[in-house]
DNA sequence: ATTGTAATTAGATATTTGGCTAAATGTCTA
DNA sequence: TAGACATTTAGCCAAATATCTAATTACAAT
């Protein structure tokens, strides 16, 4: 769970995630939305995916990324234990 | 909310969270089951104050901590977006 | 084969973070 | 009020992180 709080607490790869509940985008489109190089969004890509919060997959020249909702379902497990109602 | 994910995203955080499950404790209570100084753990409590993940209460010399359980329902409401079923 | 496009990897640098010790603050009790 | 105890604040350092540019890899098309 470490590398995905980790993951998590970068606003960047947050709204990345965000971008991803819409539709899956390739690593240039997903960079054009910020004002951050190519290379460094890539990293982020990289730390989403090794958070396995997203998973890529290429098809020809571009590789297009999106969510991987498995995850996220242990995250709610994970944060609901602590509203003990 | 980034301040929220930025205290989580740290594993000694995550543990103090899960120690004050149980029971509220005092500053020193808490230190006593880390190899870290004391300042460092008065350090964490303070990221996790600020996030609004915890409350402090005086009482004499001790200062009690607490978890703030409504912040983890805006976690969960964050994080039940991306679950789209 | 060569060229162009998409994306990542490598290497450098600046900032942030997590840890420490020492000093300061707040509170209790004698 | 002095001394002891609990905790935080201040200041410093090392490790981790986020960013950049330049170089490399992967694929497509001419």
């Amino acid at each position: 769970m470490n590398s995905v709080f980790k993951a998590l607490a970068d606003p960047t790869r947050r709204e990345i995630l965000i971008m991803l509940q819409k539709d899956n985008l390739t690593a240039g489109e997903i960079s054009e939305n910020f004002n951050i190089s190519k290379p460094s969004i890539s990293h982020h890509l990289s730390l989403l995916k090794n958070a396995d919060l997203i998973i890529s997959e290429r098809n020809g020249q571009r590789i297009y990324y999106s969510l991987n909702t498995t995850v996220f379902q242990d995250i709610v497990n994970w944060v609901l234990n602590f509203k003990k109602v």
